[in-house]
DNA sequence: CCTATATTTCGATTATTCTGGAATTATCGA
DNA sequence: TCGATAATTCCAGAATAATCGAAATATAGG
């Protein structure tokens, strides 16, 4: 995963309301939510949710299937995955400081 | 970690710039980095630097020891490893869709 | 077709964030 | 104290995001 999408999964993720999605999402497992029982649950009106799934959907955080009239609310484990692995990935892997400070100072 | 610190390190992370300068953090090490280093290998101008650590510090993601004229900053490990984990801490234990649906249609 | 339900799109307002030049503060060494 | 380096704060403009009511679209069942 670049960092352009995984700063665009965090940036997602850095809404409280959307983060309550997420986990809310997470917590009802692979099968998810139908949007309208994230809105019951959350208690937020129709359109501002939409934007945030959308925004979710944008980022690649969760996923949607149609289901009839309903619409199904999954989050995607294997970007989430991706993200937190990403925090560590190259963790402790290098980047000395640099020697300028002592030539300088 | 509550919903609003894990929105906030989210947020946080949710730029591009700054995400780049965690994850340069990370790679570096528990000795972290200069805030000049960090300049050098980014190359943005300080002050705009300046506000994107103080929003790190600020979400606890990242934080600071002054060394005389030097300014370390390492990630701050443990709340990175929260965060990470948080995103699957209660993953798939409960919320089930409503029985609204069956009901109502 | 008609009615009800599910969800989105439109449109407008308000709030927040990003950005970076210039001035400022702090520390070091002589 | 002076001069250099390290980093911050001040300021202001541009850009983005959040919010939500109202209207619109889509689907289902009779």
């Amino acid at each position: 995963m670049d960092i352009e999408t995984a700063a665009r999964c965090m940036e997602a993720l850095g809404n409280p309301k959307r983060l309550e999605i997420v986990l809310l999402l997470v917590k009802a497992g692979p099968e998810g939510l139908p949007v309208g029982d994230i809105r019951r649950h959350l208690e937020i009106p129709g359109s501002t949710l939409s934007h945030h799934l959308l925004h979710l959907v944008g980022a690649g955080v969760i996923r949607q299937d149609r289901e009839g009239r309903v619409l199904r609310c999954h989050p995607d484990f294997d970007q989430l995955r991706g993200l937190a692995t990403m925090l560590f990935a190259e963790c402790c892997t290098g980047v000395a400081a640099d020697a300028s400070q002592a030539q300088a100072g």
